[in-house]
DNA sequence: CTCAATTCGGACCGGGTTAGTACCGATTAG
DNA sequence: CTAATCGGTACTAACCCGGTCCGAATTGAG
């Protein structure tokens, strides 16, 4: 299972190319072509990237994006939020839990716990943080890393 | 955004249902009855399950199902990738890399990064700790499961 | 030993959400 | 005024989820 939706990768990728020229005011259209990404698409992601307060958007005539804030004060979590919503793991994370399990179901409290791990995970990489290369993870079982479970 | 599909939060429902009386053999359509769930829908998830190792099934009359192992050693990662598959947040941390970023795209090893840390959350919580109300679930290991895996 | 009842297992199908596209109006620089 | 660009909405296509159906295996009765 993918957890990302497609639309909110297609956003870290924007928003990361966005935070390797600071300061430059880039169009959608030339977003999409360094980035080799539907240009429609693009379009769309940015205009929800704006709403959400990550880019800033520039109209008229020689308009285009910038990032909102330095990409340091920009997390992945941001971003990715702008896009699909709030993030939760379960039906009862997100919403007011209108189940009839809520009382008595004792899984809820564990929920929670993955969901703020998770939400833990992709607050602290910021887009400063997905430009560097980062050599500072060294893992040689990468494959066995990424897979949770066989 | 909801990281569970709907099936996967049925699967732990389903075997959490199961951690709670271990040794009972129970049906598919029993177990729907006790959890609430949609029948078929039960049954299919516990296909899964079975498919995955998590829980055996025994056919013919008198048949049904229970956990394959026992609950401490069943964790939550566990069921949802029978259920999902390989839990990854992105799609190239799922398959094979062939998008042609792959090679020159700075951002990988971050989500990798990011993707170890949801899997070291979802497979710190055990069936077992599922069915315990989690009033006292030892700080330790929430502020290890909440951590980014380094 | 045979048959029927019961249960799991795998294939198939419809509905709904999501991805992606296209259009038109609004805004601004030159 | 004109050209370029964003903003919003509506629309189409594809995919995945959820559900249904029928066949395979096993047990227990006659």
């Amino acid at each position: 299972m993918i957890i990302l939706s497609k639309l909110a990768d297609y956003g870290v990728i924007i928003a990361t190319h966005l935070a390797e020229n600071p300061d430059r005011q880039v169009t959608a259209v030339a977003l999409a072509a360094e980035t080799r990404l539907p240009q429609a698409t693009v379009a769309k992601v940015l205009k929800a990237l704006s709403h959400g307060g990550v880019v800033i958007a520039a109209r008229g005539a020689s308009g285009g994006y910038k990032l909102a804030r330095r990409a340091q004060a920009i997390s992945v979590a941001e971003v990715v939020s702008a896009i699909d919503g709030a993030i939760g793991v379960t039906e009862c994370t997100v919403h007011t839990p209108s189940c009839e399990r809520t009382d008595f179901c004792p899984t809820r409290p564990h929920w929670q716990r993955i969901n703020r791990a998770v939400g833990a995970a992709l607050q602290s990489v910021t887009l400063a943080d997905m430009v560097m290369p980062a050599f500072s993870f060294p893992h040689a079982s990468e494959t066995a890393a990424e897979r949770i479970a066989p």
